[in-house]
DNA sequence: CGAAGTATTGAAGTCCTTCAAAAGTGGTGG
DNA sequence: CCACCACTTTTGAAGGACTTCAATACTTCG
């Protein structure tokens, strides 16, 4: 599939709604690819655009002085990259590939511009910061208050359910293109306590992971282990409606 | 002082801008008092308006299913009390008064009106959005990758800078109405745990902490030890403005 | 003064980390 | 096509940060 027609099915698929995606399929402009590992922005740099993941995933982290790094972002086509920092004029964070991706870019001048005319694409920015803030609260409960084997757990089934919603794996199975690495960065834990807790997760026959597709053998006792309620991601019909 | 003059003074002073005062002075309505201890609104409930506080301090929290609690914000005077949920429709979390508070309510209906005459308030909003998300961003740094002793001093440093940039302290010293297990469920520790991570600091005469006032010994240390760059609170001039 | 909440202390145990090394995997070039 | 390299995954052992349980002191407030 061409990459545009690609992109506006994704959109429409993401959004759920006719209008904002013309709007946002209007607003962008070429696509721009990166190899995995590549970095969008760094933590502190002014964005210069907004950018809609338009294929991969991207991570977004912090590095602290001992070296470490937290992610506290992961985003899925059809994903607004880190709308806040369009916001507020500055990066917090660090924007990286985790494979490779293409992003299509809204001009900040281009995006004030279509706010003029109309509200649509405002108003999906502002649900895409008020969603991205909800998925982190989950994400800071998990390392506050859930052991690792929960908190893996609850992570296998938010990605899972929004590659689904992004049509990017069905019901049983998705790709999951993070390292076990990736996964600690995420979680908040050691490489190695991820590899413990991932075997865990597999002889309880609750999930495959191989060469970056995940399996969900038993969805039912994985989001029950999980304590996963997915109404928080808005996945239903309307994902760009809201309401107020 | 009587409260609405107080109240104008307090969103000058937060929101940087005589305009936006304005504005927000207009589109709230009496103010509503609530005791220590009770609740503004509940996990999963609709919120009926936005909420400006005007005195006092809440916390937004969730419980899991083993009961315990993760707070997610804790918000000071001139703040908008969890906007996420008033785009959303739905909360995400309990809001509980920590303090005797006052809140300012801004309804539905006559928020939507005055965004159609100028888009001065959405832009306060959406700015507040991005900031409450960079804190949260912060926090959850914190709990992935810092040991306690450092997230407990970057607690202080974020409460004691957000607190004088409201007008409620100083350099030196400020209100710090948290008991040790509020400070527990912010960071995702054991009280007893920040019991003596508290006495550390105490006894590193960074600083004093007793009957809900905190003073700062010696500033520079403490930010040092908690990797503190206060930047990401753009508490600086004109708090409301952004860089887009 | 009594009651309820808050703070403090001790002891034992657990979850997770760190260090270190080996085994597996995938992609690239000879 | 195979050999090699970097990366990723896996395993073991020891140690540390934090938790839980339980009891005692201290505050605050009616």
């Amino acid at each position: 599939m061409h990459p545009s027609t690609e992109f506006t099915e994704l959109i429409r698929l993401s959004t759920g709604s006719e209008a904002l995606t013309r709007s946002v399929v209007q607003a962008t402009s070429t696509f721009k690819a990166l190899e995995k590992g590549e970095h969008l922005i760094h933590a502190d740099a002014r964005p210069q655009a907004l950018f809609i993941l338009a294929r991969g995933v991207v991570q977004a982290y912090r590095r602290v002085p001992s070296g470490s790094k937290q992610t506290l972002a992961l985003y899925v086509p059809g994903d607004m990259l880190d709308p806040k920092a369009f916001i507020l004029g500055r990066s917090s964070v660090s924007l990286c590939a985790i494979t490779p991706i293409l992003i299509a870019p809204i001009a900040k001048d281009r995006f004030e511009r279509l706010t003029q005319e109309s509200p649509t694409l405002v108003r999906w920015l502002t649900t895409r910061m008020a969603l991205d803030h909800t998925v982190l609260e989950e994400w800071t409960i998990g390392m506050g208050r859930r052991p690792a084997l929960q908190r893996l757990a609850h992570l296998v089934c938010e990605i899972s359910a929004r590659m689904q919603a992004a049509g990017m794996g069905d019901d049983a199975s998705c790709a999951f293109p993070l390292t076990q690495s990736d996964i600690a960065d995420v979680l908040g834990l050691s490489v190695v306590h991820v590899n413990r807790v991932l075997q865990r997760l597999r002889s309880s026959k609750l999930i495959e992971l191989q060469s970056g597709r995940l399996k969900l053998l038993d969805r039912a006792r994985l989001v029950t282990l999980a304590d996963f309620e997915p109404d928080y991601l808005y996945l239903g019909v309307g994902k760009g409606a809201n309401g107020a």
